[in-house]
RNA sequence: GGGUAGGUACCGAAGUGGCCAAACGGGGUGGACUGUAAAUCCACUGGCUUACGCCUUCAAUGGUUCGAAUCCAUUCCUGCCCA
């Protein structure tokens, strides 16, 4: 496979291939930008698809620059957004930048990779050069925008700040003199900021590529922390296992493509073409050894439905016995979600609660002290109460 | 600054003095069925030391009333039109 056809697989559009070939021929590292804002201390999987690209990159002898949006992640990116962003503290903003990187270097490599925050030129500028920046760009560029026309179109608020985002973004691909810029596929816009700025200070223009954006586990809306629909980078094996499980068919055949750039084998049961998906990306973020294991574990618990051997979380109860305690209990002690004892209440009721296989039918039951065995919270939680 | 329409639960959206913890739809959760899939059906979806009971909630504050999401006043916020 030639370099070139490595680096663009995947990708969804690119502008254009020529320039990016002519970029090739230069024969020297090429700068390739990925701006991150970190407005959550977590990326997931579709932050990956990029990130991998990014690593295609850096593997053909690039030079990853990854940049920070510590400045930019305040204003909050409106790509594909339909309402305004809450905008973060700075304090916010580095913390979850920590984290971040963490995560990214799960697949970057530490070697020709830069990281630079935004916030080292902006927090520089003077407002006389905010407004010589803004006077570069129209009213009418911005407003174009899908998202923008959206939220116009619907009488939703759209305020100043936003739609200098893409301005600054643009100016970061001149700060660093980005030969090629990559970002999901609503970045396009953005991206092409960045082409216009650069050419008005006299640069080469970067090249634009994108990649598609991932779905998230609902398969309908884009994976997104805020929507609650991803899987963690950091995530455990066995959850990032159990959630890749419960997407759809449908999703499924998205995800080989995107996410491992295969078909799905033919003629293989869905189930089983989704276990090794999930095997495949959980080693990939772990490692196999415990990938095979999230899959035993996987199998033990729901393919044979066998609790009682699986590898549950210890609990111990407190000194209040009924069943509404104890699943309150459980549930901040084991996997720190705090739940109300009506919510508690209500899975009761609906049968979702079992205690040693038998749903509990009396939330005011007590469970005796001493009892030891297996209780099911929900449909993928449970814990053992050992002693 | 003027005019005008608005601000209801996770979202959209009813409700315009008691029958309102608040219709309906979406989303979410749980159950049945399954492959932790889809489709379908059912239930739940503010909180409570355990409830045909109580408490908090309909932008905020204060008021009218036996009683307010609903009426009045002030404030804050948003859309649209005009300047």
């Amino acid at each position: 496979m030639s370099p070139l056809s490595t680096l663009i697989r995947g990708c969804a559009k690119i502008h254009s291939e020529a320039e990016l070939q002519t970029k090739l021929a230069l024969g020297r590292p090429l700068r390739i930008k990925l701006g991150v804002d970190p407005t959550a201390p977590d990326i997931h999987l579709g932050h990956g698809v990029v990130l991998s690209k990014l690593r295609d990159f850096q593997d053909a002898g690039h030079e990853a620059i990854l940049i920070i949006g510590d400045f930019t992640a305040m204003i909050g990116d409106p790509s594909g957004r339909s309402v305004t962003r809450p905008q973060l503290t700075h304090d916010q903003v580095l913390a979850n930048a920590k984290s971040y990187q963490e995560q990214a270097f799960k697949i970057l490599t530490r070697e020709r990779a830069k990281i630079v925050f935004n916030g080292e030129w902006f927090e520089a500028m003077s407002f006389e050069e905010v407004i010589k920046l803004n006077s570069r760009v129209t009213l009418q560029q911005m407003l174009v925008r899908e998202d923008f026309r959206d939220r116009l179109d619907k009488g939703q608020p759209i305020r100043a700040h936003e739609i200098q985002y893409p301005i600054m973004q643009g100016w970061d691909s001149v700060m660093v003199k980005a030969d090629v810029e990559l970002g999901g596929t609503d970045q396009l816009f953005n991206i092409m900021v960045g082409r216009d700025l650069q050419r008005e200070e006299g640069q080469p223009q970067q090249v634009a590529m994108t990649m598609p954006i991932l779905e998230g586990l609902d398969g309908h809306q884009k994976m997104s922390k805020s929507l609650g629909n991803y899987v963690a980078l950091n995530e455990s094996p066995g959850d990032m296992f159990g959630k890749i499980m419960s997407i759809s068919d449908e999703l499924m055949v998205r995800y080989y493509d995107i996410l491992l750039r295969e078909a799905i084998p033919a003629g293989s049961h869905p189930m089983d073409a989704k276990k090794s998906l999930a095997r495949r990306i959980t080693a990939r973020f772990h490692d196999e050894a415990v990938a095979a294991h999230a899959l035993e574990e996987f199998n033990k618990r729901f393919s044979s439905r066998d609790l009682d051997s699986a590898e549950l979380p210890d609990f111990a109860p407190g000194s209040a016995r009924d069943f509404v305690s104890l699943v309150v209990e459980a549930y901040a002690q084991c996997f720190q979600a705090s739940r109300s004892r009506s919510d508690a209440r209500r899975l009761i009721e609906g049968g979702s609660v079992q205690w040693r296989g038998e749903k509990v039918a009396d939330a005011k039951a007590v469970l005796p002290p001493g009892e030891t065995g297996v209780l099911k919270l929900d449909k993928t939680r449970a814990v053992r109460i050992a002693a």
